[in-house]
DNA sequence: GCACGCCTCCAGGAG
DNA sequence: GTCTCCTGGAGGCGTGCC
């Protein structure tokens, strides 16, 4: 990866520029250009003296039914939400320079003073936020199928915020019915009259209104082909991106057979991923309240509680806590001493008045172009926020913007890192699993090991010092997760930015489906594609050919292939790489490819389907998904490997390749989810159809090439001892017939199969020990056992041929015994007995059943703790009616032994059965029951 | 009233 | 709030028996 430095604008390639946005007609050469705004011109600077939101500006007194209300619309909640555009109108602005050098587009929002788009951007000279206001007239407005003059003489243009002076035809091209139409752009003079809560124009057209739900700052970014995330800067008052060289020559050799349509988007695409990331200045955030219930958060509904300390924490190297001054507490901390983990130059300042300090905070918040917290949306920014006004601030003196469960900022961007941390997809795909609880305690732990500081008394009793080092630490972690492995968090958040085309707030915030959907919509904004309904696709569609082997699933999945009990020696395991997007790729999936309109394409089926797919056109999700798949295993793989390079660009190029990995495994689960506006059943469906095919084909060549298949799960093969030329055959057998890469994924020296699906236990030739499925590696089984189990593995990782077994046999009989009479003698203490299991839910929406960590949660609430969903709860199972208690409220002496048993039994079990052990025999059981009966 | 079988719910995992 | 497939434990309910 080029450096910053070597990161050189290169404004005399012959490359084709990316379009210059200015003033007057635009640039983007699609369509005609739209009128100029009436207010083109830029007014005087004029001040709102309001914070204020699209609608309620309180977020508490948003009414708690307006997601009700909406699903009462015939929206989902959803996309309510999706449609709800933060507006502020702030006094708080930055710089407006006519002229910058580099820049990186943090954010795109709509200025409700200025009445037109606005971009953050990071200036990597002043290392401050620059705002650029749009100056090419663009305006909010839907698309109608109703003529122009029929629109103006409809309901519609009626609307207050109708702008007739905006309103025209224009050609767009229907992917669902692959043919030209003319639609009509409907101007609007704000992005609230295109959409509003039931009062836009959208409403007033009814089922005649497309591309009605598309958030105006995302409406904008793709007209102006903007991208997030990228670098740009201000020239003559105009925002101009940079353009970076494309090693097109390297490109070539490493696609030699590219279509050049291919070459072309590889081209467009190529900046976008390996320009560098700029190491942002930023801030991390975090407060303390004043508390009385040790067990209750401060509610910042209310912020009843002084904010008794905040600490932030910089890039620039800002090391300082705020303290305010309290009766009774010392500021030399009496006899107290400074503790040992607050850094000698970390700077305490004592305030007396409450808000002195928070102003101070605000001040950073100003400063900042990015605020780091853990939980800020919901808890520190929306405290500062509320407790500012309780204490007689007025809100336009407030630097925060809240919107429901949102906390923005008005100048810089916000990140909470408890959201980005909390997505799924960045979970198991970029971080690998690394961390299960959503915890700042835990993800820190997992991922830069080091801890929170462990409090022995309440917040309200700490000395200055004491809490000063507390609060300090949060920060320095919540920091620290985003600079460790050379900014690794920033770099992903960048690149998620970019590949989708959403705002630094969005990338954060949203899901991969939102950042599928962006990206998509981008794309036919690009190609000048109509943008269908859903209602459009599903008609068109229609649903699933095939019917699930799960009860209630919409259409039937991957295929797994239950594996005999017992040890094998000397197995490999092939795989498919990315097998769905590939399937994607190849097969030409798309949601206007799947059942086209063409009568001659209904020939190319879909095995065991009754899809087709079209023949005549390339599909959009084929191409895309193709691109990102192609460029990630040819480019950034190999390069995230290669030698040649330093350790720190082999760093980048493998975030790069994470950032592919998140998207690609989500591209194909998208189309099969409700919430996602291009869904599309018949595509999920012919995608998991090819892949059982594939498979299944596969499985048959490898058993007529004289291979022993032990197992099977979705996309991989486990061989028993295939010779070198049965591997090669099979793999160059694949590539051929498929035209998808097989490889080989491991080699394990053995492996034990329960006989279960999804579940064995594997030793690789490297050593290590490969565990799925089995129990004993879940989260929920009590650390009693997990620590007997993973003693087990130790044994089995020392055994290198069937003649080794019979020694570690003996070896792993005597850990189960020991585990059993350990428990039997009551000799293991209640923290190793506990069930951790957690709350998905709040505890009155449990209305089926009431599952056992249910009922140890609702008594901790009897307790006064409280209980949210995401919080794990910590049970032993005991005698009596309930069978469970929380662990604080348990005692050792009325465990259930026998369920604990019962436990022991099953999670070994699972390894026992193949190695031909008989647990009754170990604990003893059965030699009873023999002299009883 | 109680044991038992059967089905469903729930959490956590694989891919 | 990408998907389906799979396992194990417990809850909940109907059935048959005493």
């Amino acid at each position: 990866m080029p450096g910053l430095d070597s990161f050189i604008p290169d404004s005399q390639s012959k490359r084709r520029q990316p379009p210059r946005l200015s003033g007057g007609p635009s640039g983007t050469g699609r369509g005609p250009a739209p009128p100029r705004s009436p207010r083109g011109e830029r007014p005087p600077g004029g001040v709102a003296d309001e914070l204020e939101r699209e609608e309620a500006s309180e977020p508490e007194e948003v009414d708690p039914d307006t997601e009700a209300e909406a699903e009462a619309e015939g929206i989902p909640a959803h996309e309510a939400e999706e449609a709800e555009e933060i507006i502020a109108q702030t006094k708080f602005e930055a710089e407006t320079p006519s002229e910058t050098g580099s820049c990186v587009l943090l954010s795109v929002s709509y200025s409700g003073n200025r009445g037109r788009a606005l971009a953050k951007l990071y200036d990597l000279e002043r290392q401050r936020v620059v705002f650029w206001y749009d100056n090419t007239g663009h305006q909010p407005y839907l698309l109608t199928d109703m003529r122009l003059d029929e629109l103006l003489s409809s309901e519609a243009a009626s609307h207050p915020g109708f702008d007739p002076r905006g309103c025209r035809e224009v050609e767009k091209h229907d992917l669902l019915q692959d043919k030209a139409v003319t639609m009509t752009k409907v101007a609007a003079k704000d992005p609230t009259s295109v959409g509003g809560r039931g009062t836009g124009i959208r409403d007033l057209l009814g089922e005649r209104s497309w591309e009605d739900r598309i958030r105006y700052h995302e409406c904008f970014v793709y007209d102006r082909r903007l991208v997030p995330g990228y670098y740009y800067r201000i020239r003559g008052g105009s925002l101009v991106p940079e353009a970076q060289p494309v090693p097109t020559d390297a490109l070539k050799k490493a696609f030699p057979d590219a279509t050049p349509a291919f070459l072309d988007s590889l081209t467009e695409w190529f900046p976008i991923f390996s320009s560098p990331v700029p190491d942002y200045r930023r801030v991390a955030i975090d407060i303390e309240v004043a508390t009385e219930a040790q067990d209750r958060v401060p509610d910042p509904q209310v912020a009843a509680n002084p904010v008794i300390c905040v600490s932030a924490v910089g890039s620039d190297g800002r090391k300082q806590v705020l303290i305010l001054r309290r009766e009774g507490f010392d500021e030399d901390g009496g006899s107290a001493e400074r503790p040992k983990e607050l850094p000698e130059d970390a700077s305490l300042v004592y305030f007396d008045r409450e808000i002195d300090l928070l102003r101070e905070v605000f001040r950073l918040l100003l400063d900042y172009p990015i605020v780091l917290t853990f939980n800020g949306d919901n808890f520190d920014l929306h405290y500062l926020w509320k407790r500012a006004q309780v204490l007689g601030m007025r809100r336009e003196e407030i630097p925060i913007v809240m919107g429901r469960e949102i906390a923005l900022l008005p100048v810089g961007v916000h990140i909470d890192l408890y959201k980005f941390f909390h997505n799924h997809a960045i979970q198991i795909y970029a971080f690998g699993n690394a961390y299960k609880e959503l915890t700042l305690d835990a993800i820190s732990e997992a991922l830069l090991g080091i801890k929170k500081i462990q409090l022995e008394k309440s917040i309200n009793e700490l000395d200055y010092l004491s809490l000063a080092n507390y609060c300090f630490r949060d920060s320095l972690i919540t920091l620290r997760l985003t600079t460790e492995h050379s900014s690794l968090v920033m770099n992903l958040i960048t690149l998620i930015m970019r590949i989708s085309r959403v705002s630094m707030e969005d990338a954060t915030r949203q899901g991969v489906s939102s950042w599928i959907r962006s990206l998509f919509y981008d794309e036919h904004r690009k190609g000048n594609y109509l943008i269908p309904k859903k209602e459009d696709i599903s008609l068109a569609k229609g649903g699933s050919s095939t019917t699930a082997v799960i009860k209630g699933k919409k259409y039937k999945g991957a295929l797994v292939i239950k594996p005999e009990s017992g040890v094998f020696f000397n197995v490999i395991v092939l795989d498919f790489a990315s097998l769905y997007p590939s399937i994607i790729s190849r097969w030409n999936l798309s949601y206007e490819t799947v059942r086209c309109p063409h009568p001659e394409c209904r020939k190319n089926l879909v095995p065991d389907t009754d899809h087709w797919v079209c023949t005549k056109r390339v599909g959009m999700m084929a191409h895309v998904v193709g691109l990102l798949r192609d460029v990630r295993v040819r480019w950034f793989k190999p390069k995230s490997k290669d030698p040649s390079l330093s350790e720190e660009e082999r760093g980048y190029y493998k975030v790069v390749q994470q950032a592919l990995k998140v998207f690609l495994n989500a591209s194909y689960g998208v189309f099969g989810a409700e919430i996602f506006p291009l869904y599309c059943l018949p595509l999920a469906d012919s995608t998991t159809a090819i892949g059982r095919n594939i498979i299944t084909e596969t499985i048959e060549e490898a058993k007529t090439l004289g291979m022993k298949v032990l197992y099977s799960d979705t996309d991989s093969i486990f061989l028993h001892q295939p010779t070198k030329e049965q591997i090669s055959s099979l793999l160059s057998w694949a590539e051929s017939k498929f035209g998808i890469d097989l490889e080989i994924d491991k080699r394990y020296t053995f492996v034990t199969f329960s006989g279960r699906k999804k579940n064995y236990l594997g030793v690789l030739d490297s050593g290590i020990v490969d565990i799925k499925g089995l129990m004993g590696k879940k989260r929920n089984t009590p650390p009693f056992i997990k620590n007997a189990f993973v003693e087990m593995t130790q044994v089995l990782r020392e055994v290198k041929s069937p003649q080794d077994f019979e020694a570690a046999k003996s070896k792993i009989k005597a850990i189960v015994q020991r585990c059993y009479s350990d428990l039997k003698a009551r000799r293991i203490p209640l923290d190793d007995l506990v069930f951790k299991v957690m709350i998905s839910r709040p505890l009155d929406r449990y209305d089926k059943t009431t599952p056992q960590h249910v009922k140890a949660a609702k008594l901790l609430e009897e307790k006064g703790k409280e209980v949210k969903p995401g919080d794990l709860i910590s049970f032993v199972k005991v005698q009596g009616p309930l069978g469970v208690k929380p662990v604080q409220l348990a005692r050792i002496d009325e465990v259930d032994v026998d369920k604990y048993v019962g436990h022991i039994e099953s999670t070994f079990g699972q390894v026992l059965e193949a190695l031909n052990i008989d647990f009754e025999e170990i604990v003893g059981v059965k030699r009873l029951d023999f002299f009883s009966r």
